[in-house]
DNA sequence: CTTGACCTTGGAGTAGCTCATAGCTTTTAT
DNA sequence: ATAAAAGCTATGAGCTACTCCAAGGTCAAG
């Protein structure tokens, strides 16, 4: 699980840079189709030659997407960086509003918890219930929506947001 | 439109009942395909047309995404009060994994967001630096990675599951 | 020479919607 | 009355970040 840096030699091919990388040799596939790895063609078989530039590269784009960034972020990102611009700016600026959805989504998350947590407890005691044209299952159709705790959110589905994402 | 609109009227149109589940006309549509809703159609207009059973489901179908079920799941729940037997016992124990699954995601969040924090801190004090040919940007190359304990992957992307769609 | 492991491209599938298109119907404004 | 605006229909594509599959070419070993 540990030690992955197998000495990066020089010419790689995918499942090699791959294996460098620790990803799944589709996932380098899709990263060069997506434009962030550029291997070179081994002109005898017309294989893919990746350097240890897509190894920084690579390391660097799953580094980021741990961070949070999206991969079209990263694209940006390291595009910055091939016109030798310096991408530290703006890995700042997303850096900073990542920060802040990760806050927000873990206010979301303990509080779906605590419902959850509250309905696990209010469940204990219900009985099951066949369907009889009025309820369909009373344990979700008693679950309470998420009450606006304080302020803020004037939205309703703020813990489905978080599984699906924002805006 | 009459002047009846927040109360559930008997038969509705698609953006009727949107408008009384608090979802998109698209989502109700997209919710019909999928077969979790089940209209009539008004013959002279090919309307579809929606009764109060289907605002329960679909109320119902909002309130079990909140709790963090699937769709297929939403539906399987459906599928059988459709039949009469009691969903309950399987949204029981559907319910008692996607705790386990919250908890955990709160974990990973939580762990991220400490991550981040840190990388913050430490950013203060780091300079910009244009890319050099050794090193992309320093500020995301000197973020260590979290420990991945075991399970890898299906965990090590969750975290930017969990980002998704945010940007 | 065959076997099996690796490589290639391209396309489909995943979740849960959202948006776009094109052609009707219904409502509203003039 | 008529025209424009809004709303309905079905279908299909797009989004994210991969993952998996198929058909076929390439390579090292036995």
């Amino acid at each position: 699980m540990s030690a992955i840096t197998t000495t990066a030699t020089s010419q790689m091919t995918v499942s090699a840079l791959a294996k460098a990388a620790g990803v799944s040799a589709d996932t380098v596939r899709f990263y060069t189709r997506e434009g962030l790895l550029h291997p070179t063609r081994d002109p005898n078989n017309r294989y893919q030659r990746y350097g240890t530039n897509d190894l920084q590269r690579l390391r660097f784009a799953r580094k980021a997407r741990q961070l949070g960034f999206s991969l079209r972020e990263v694209t940006a990102i390291l595009g910055d960086a091939d016109q030798h611009r310096s991408p530290c700016p703006h890995v700042r600026d997303l850096f900073a509003h990542k920060l802040a959805a990760v806050e927000q989504q873990l206010l979301e998350l303990t509080a779906l918890r605590d419902r959850m947590r509250d309905a696990t407890a209010h469940w204990q005691t219900m009985p099951d219930g066949a369907p009889d044209g009025e309820t369909i299952c009373a344990l979700i159709e008693h679950w309470d929506e998420p009450v606006a705790h304080g302020d803020s959110i004037a939205n309703s589905n703020t813990a489905a947001k978080a599984q699906r994402g924002c805006h």
